[in-house]
DNA sequence: CGCAAACGATTAACATGTTAATTATCGATG
DNA sequence: CATCGATAATTAACATGTTAATCGTTTGCG
C-alpha cells in the first residue's frame, strides 16, 4: 500500500484544505438532535392531519387572544412567506380568521375559530405527553442545562454579530 | 378590569387546555440556536452560489474518496429525495461525477470532481474562520458541553424509541 | 394637498423536507 | 432458470425555506 502524496492529496480534497469533521460541526449537531425530537412529534401530529409548522401557528394563536400577521410570523419563528401559505391553508380549513385592523388597512387580526381550538384542544395532550416521556428520557436537570446553553449561543451569536 | 372566566376561557383556548408556552419547547429552542448560527454560514455559502445542503454534499465527498448515493444520504443527514435532486444539481455544475458499481447496477459511487475539490478548498477556510468566530464569542468549553449534551438527547430519544 | 419613502403582506421562483409510489436490479427459492 | 420479495435510487405530489419582487396602504414632509 503507497501512503505517500497521491493518498493524502485524496483524503484531503487536493489541496491541503483541512476541514473538522462534519460530526463536529455544530449546525449538525444541532439538526441531528432537532430531528431526533420531532420525529416523535411529527408521527403525533401527522395523526391529526397536521404540519409541525401548522401545528406552531395553531398553538400561538392558543396562547393569545389575536395576533397580526408579522407577530405571529414572529412568535411562530416562520418567515413571512410560508405563514402566508399555512394561513391560507388553516383558512381554507376554517381553522384560523383573519380580519383586517380598521386603523390601518395593510394590518390583519389572525385568531383560531372555535374549530380551532377544538383542534388545539385535541393535540395538546398529545404534545405535552411526548414532552414529559421526553423529560423523563433525558433528565429534568439536562433538559435545563441545554436550554439555558441554546439561550447562551442564541446571544453570542447576535451579540457577534454586532462587533 | 374583569377577571373572571371568560378571560381564562380566552387564555386557555376555550378549554381548559394548558400547553407550555411555545417558548418552552425543545424542538423550537433548538431551531432558534440552529437558525442563529446558520444565519452566518448561509451568507457566506450564498456567496459562493451554494445552499447548505449542497455544501454539506460536496462537504462529505471531500472527507472520503468515494460514496455510495445512501452513504452519502447518511452521511449528510439528507432524505434520499433531497439527495436525488442535489446530486442532480451539483452533476449539472460538474462538482460531482457518479458511476455505476459494477458488482451492483443498483447503486452508484459519487465523487468530487477536480472543479468540485477546488470549490471546496475555496469555501472551506471561510467555513472554518466562522467556527473559530463561533468558539471564541460561545466559549470552548461551553461548546463541548453543548455537543455532549446534544448527543446525549439523541441516544435518549433513541433509546425511548426502544421502549 | 401631493408625493416619495417606508411598511405590511403577499406572490414569484427556485431549493429542500416529507411521505408515498415507481423503476430497475438483485437475490433467494422452488 | 423463472419468479417473487427485497433493495437502491428516483420520481411524484404537496408543504415549507429562502430571497427577491410586487402590491396596497400609510406616513412623513415639502
Amino acid at each position: 500500500m503507497s501512503t505517500g502524496p497521491a493518498n493524502l492529496a485524496r483524503n484531503d480534497a487536493g489541496a491541503g484544505t483541512v476541514l473538522r469533521p462534519i460530526r463536529r460541526s455544530l449546525p449538525m449537531a444541532l439538526l441531528r438532535a432537532r430531528e431526533a425530537v420531532m420525529e416523535r412529534f411529527r408521527a403525533m401530529l401527522r395523526d391529526h392531519g397536521l404540519t409541525e409548522q401548522q401545528w406552531r401557528v395553531i398553538r400561538v394563536l392558543a396562547e393569545r387572544e389575536a395576533l397580526e400577521v408579522s407577530q405571529l410570523a414572529t412568535h411562530s419563528f416562520l418567515l413571512p412567506p410560508s405563514l402566508s401559505r399555512i394561513l391560507k391553508f388553516l383558512e381554507r380549513k376554517r381553522l384560523v380568521r383573519r380580519r383586517a385592523v380598521n386603523a390601518d388597512q395593510r394590518r390583519q387580526e389572525v385568531s383560531l375559530t372555535a374549530q380551532g381550538r377544538r383542534v388545539f384542544a385535541q393535540v395538546a395532550p398529545s404534545s405535552e405527553a411526548i414532552y414529559r416521556d421526553l423529560e423523563r428520557a433525558f433528565g429534568e436537570e439536562r433538559l435545563e442545562t441545554l436550554y439555558l446553553l441554546l439561550g447562551d449561543l442564541e446571544s453570542a451569536v447576535a451579540a457577534e454579530r454586532m462587533a
